[in-house]
RNA sequence: GCGAUCGUAGCUCAGUUGGUUAGAGCGCCGGUUUGUGGUACCGGAGGUCGCGGGUUCGAACCCCGUCGAUCGCCCCA
């Protein structure tokens, strides 16, 4: 006997109500996505390891540290995607879908990240994604954000704001890190370890840091919006204001950045209000649903300047807040009390599956105990199919909940085949 | 990569200061009762106590390592 392998670390096996929920969060991305005619697209799970690397950022955590990455036969670095938006944009160079855009692109599947796990984070992890290809105007942010704030709503989330902020332009942003670096240097000294670190390799995010050493300096740090060109304050502008004319609550986060160096303008993060029911169920995991604006990206993968915006939400995460939803009851029950009867009953439960009703068979184990092991389900309707003491057939139909659909066309379908004795209708 | 807590039947958990053949409930399988019924009772299968070392006359229990889980840091969805 050999041992049973385990599955490996950080990924999850999820079955029934956790199950349901992910179908459920997925099932509402696909009928919201066409409702404002964002487009399926599929691409590869594994790209050459340069298309995440070039596009991501080599000083990026998630390309420095947290690739999976192999050579394939032919020696060819190749990675496990850990995120969307590089993948799509190689496809949208490589296919010449410029020829489509502005298109609006929708995708869901695994992503993977090697990373400790922990609540709401795993090493294969699932995302919906939207993107917005080849439209440089505010308002392509604004409908993508609107879906996304729709999207939470029909998952009937609560308590989740939509956090947002610009990064300018790319000369704006360059001269905000640059005197965000002049600024935190003077204090180089006081700061957190982690943010000395940050301090050559990620200056921006010393903003959102949770250590309080740092906190002290955040407060009269260089603020972005002294470093806004007039076109990067009228892009934000008209972006909040449509946001506005959309109904779609948000708030300014002035310290939010982005960790992949490919954002520019918008950059935006949907997070669980402090102390509400969503951020408890989600942890320390905060973020459901981040994205922004990249039009520097095609560009780095070699491609014509094209602007973009879009964003990622981990459907882990969402489910979390969704909660396990209950697997459907099944409609009709149709329970073997006689082996002689296995025939019918197959006979019968396929009829019924074919006009379109959920029938599930009970035929095996102790025939005394199947009616009971029928009962547990919770039917809509059981049937019973058994035969007298003179051998003749008898079933009877009994209703546990009269709203199931199609339920008189099954009982008239039914009974056209089988007689049910009045006194067990 | 760092830190904390935790790993005993399929599931939820007991297991007294280290002391005989490791237990319960639920679930599963079978039987009896009931006999148009989600009942009750009886029985059965199922565990190398995560894995590997060590201490001890003796380890599920103590120590070390390892794997995994959970939670947090980092980072992110």
């Amino acid at each position: 006997m050999s041992k049973t392998p385990q599955a490996i670390r950080g990924t999850q096996d999820i079955f029934g109500a956790d199950a349901e929920a992910f179908a459920f969060v997925v099932e509402t991305f696909e009928r919201v996505r066409k409702l404002y005619r964002f487009r399926r697209a599929e691409m590869p799970v594994f790209e050459k390891t340069e298309v995440f690397s070039r596009a991501i950022g080599e000083t990026t955590d998630v390309v420095s540290k947290e690739m999976y990455s192999f050579d394939d036969r032919g020696g060819e670095s190749l990675t496990l995607r850990p995120e969307f938006t590089a993948g799509i944009a190689r496809a949208f160079l490589s296919n010449g879908w410029q020829q489509h855009a502005p298109v609006k692109l929708a995708t869901h599947g695994p992503l993977f990240r090697y990373e400790r796990p922990q609540k709401g984070r795993y090493r294969q992890f699932h995302q919906i994604d939207a993107e917005i290809i080849g439209a440089g105007e505010p308002q392509a942010d604004v409908e993508l954000l609107a879906m996304a704030d729709h999207l939470l709503k029909e998952l009937g989330i609560e308590g989740v704001t939509l956090h947002l902020n610009t990064l300018g332009d790319g000369d704006s942003r360059e001269a905000w890190r640059a005197a965000l670096v002049e600024h935190f240097r003077e204090v180089k000294d006081e700061l957190s370890e982690d943010s000395q670190e940050r301090l050559e390799k990620n200056p921006l995010r010393i903003l959102d840091s949770k250590d309080r050493r740092d906190q002290r300096f955040v407060a009269d740090a260089p603020k972005i919006d002294d470093f806004l060109t007039d076109e990067a304050k009228a892009f934000f502008d008209a972006v909040t204001s449509g946001l506005d004319a959309a109904g779609v609550k948000w708030t300014r986060a002035e310290s939010l950045v982005r960790g992949l160096d490919y954002y520019r303008h918008t950059a935006f993060e949907f997070i669980p209000d402090e102390g509400s029911e969503a951020a408890g169920k989600l942890g320390s995991q905060s973020t459901i649903l981040g994205g922004g604006r990249y039009d520097g990206l095609m560009e780095s993968l070699g491609g014509a300047p094209t602007p973009a915006v879009g964003w990622a939400a981990g459907i882990e995460r969402l489910a979390m807040l969704v909660g396990a939803q209950e697997e459907k009851r099944v409609e009709i029950a149709v329970v073997v009390e006689n082996s002689a009867r296995e025939h019918d009953a197959i006979a019968a439960v396929s009829m019924l599956r074919r006009m379109g009703i959920s029938t599930e068979l009970f035929a095996t184990g102790s025939p005394r105990k199947r009616y009971d092991k029928a009962r547990k389900t919770d039917p809509g309707v059981l049937v019973s199919m058994d035969l007298r003491e003179d051998g003749t057939a008898r079933q009877n139909w009994v209703v546990t909940l009269p709203e199931i659909t199609l339920q008189d066309e099954a009982f008239a379908a039914f009974t056209s085949r089988w007689d049910i004795p009045d006194d067990t209708y």
